[in-house]
DNA sequence: CGGGGTTTGGTGACCAAGTCACCGAGCCTT
DNA sequence: AAGGCTCGGTGACTTGGTCACCAAACCCCG
């Protein structure tokens, strides 16, 4: 399948239900409600690095992701920038829906980390589905309840973690399947909200006990057991 | 108005509309929506320290606080706790809902801070008004919308704040009118997710700063515009 | 190909905050 | 009055964040 940039094409696909297999709670759908949803939004695609929403702009569209993923981060009044949460294939981008329906600015910025094809469901057809069908706001509600529970863990995270742990936890999740992580000092710094030196300092210190390879711009998981160990230790002190 | 401890009362009220003119989103139901929300819900009252929620079993009822105050906080695997935020009188506890239509568990402790008056609205009911109404769907995604730019504000405070900043602008918020906080330092220390030891040496050198008097229990506040001064400060860096 | 700028990573010094161990002072109960 | 709590204070140490600076790797462009 060829990528289009940016390109829309309108919901009337030769197999309407097609891209609702990827989404388990909609399976429950009635006919006449997933025809509904499937004819009432459209596919899009936007390139990597795009910026999907932001503060200040109020949503218009609820996102389900079909391939891609996005990064959702918070700017704070300080400038600083806080990585809350990532959205992949398979999930709803679902903080916005509340934006949609309280007519209120969304408070953090969605970036596109890869090229992203996404259903875009307007706020028409959103509202009208989440008034008829109880399966679909169960599926909104759902998305939401994963959402908070990531946040909540995120933020006893922040708190109680080492940070030595959270990035072996971090490389883990990030690497691909030769085990590297491609992503600067920098990156891994501002996903997990500390300063680069401190990924600095660890990431040595991980290489000194043979943990990890590093060169500019990746760094390979050698032993990846390790990491995992550290990470399961942690967990039930 | 004596403390009626559990007491549950049916929500026939004599005059129905009564408690919704607390909810400034409700305002615009139409009568006969109105009508049912009264109807197919309950007032409850409970007594301070009691245990609204918690993970493991499921909410069955939205609530919408009418008197006092309920702290939510998270026990995170480890064991620990972190203060999340508090419910006030004329808000909801919106996150249950989440779980309400999801069937999840909860994920987070709610406690009464203090004896609590409200409004209970049964799993049946939120899913028939969320269907029927609107209104009802705005209000409820404008509750979310708040409360999840708060957990957003939080998770910044938390990263970037310095704690003597924190802790004044937390003693602004518990002091009563008189300018006292009747609090122990351990209860201040869970509320910014921090440790004892720190919130002890922040106040003292508070109080070496003539700001803050302590005794056993309670901090009062003897330079709030100080305290509030050097909130202000930090929030335009 | 070679030089200048930019991006990335490394370091040391310092400060802020969290942890640990322990103590003593106030308070309550009986 | 005595013993047992809860509450707060303190010192030593570790971890993490900040600042200032430098050096190596990469990029672009003439």
């Amino acid at each position: 399948m060829a990528a289009t940039p940016l390109a829309e094409r309108t919901g009337k696909m030769t197999q309407p239900s097609q891209w609702l297999d990827k989404f388990a709670g909609l399976q429950a759908l009635p006919p006449e409600v997933k025809a509904e949803l499937t004819e009432g939004s459209k596919i899009v695609s936007v390139p990597a690095g795009t910026l999907i929403f932001a503060p200040g702009q109020s949503a218009d569209n609820l996102l389900l992701l079909l391939e891609g993923t996005v990064r959702v981060q918070h700017r704070s009044d300080t400038g600083r920038e806080v990585f809350l949460y990532r959205v992949h294939a398979g999930e709803s981008c679902v903080l916005t829906t509340a934006c949609l329906l309280a007519d209120e600015d969304y408070s953090a910025d969605g970036i596109a980390e890869t090229d992203v094809r996404a259903v875009a469901i307007p706020r028409a057809t959103f509202d009208a589905l989440a008034g008829r069908s109880p399966v679909f706001r169960r599926f909104v509600f759902q998305a939401y309840s994963r959402r908070i529970t990531d946040l909540f863990a995120l933020i006893d995270d922040i708190v109680f973690q080492r940070m030595d742990v959270r990035l072996a936890g971090r490389l883990l999740e990030l690497a691909d399947r030769a085990g590297v992580v491609r992503a600067t000092h920098q990156v891994l710094a501002s996903e997990l909200g500390t300063a680069r030196e401190v990924i600095s300092r660890t990431l040595s210190e991980f290489q000194r006990r043979g943990w990890v390879e590093q060169s500019r711009g990746e760094v390979r998981l050698v032993h990846s057991d390790a990491l995992a160990q550290m990470v399961r230790a942690a967990g039930h002190p």
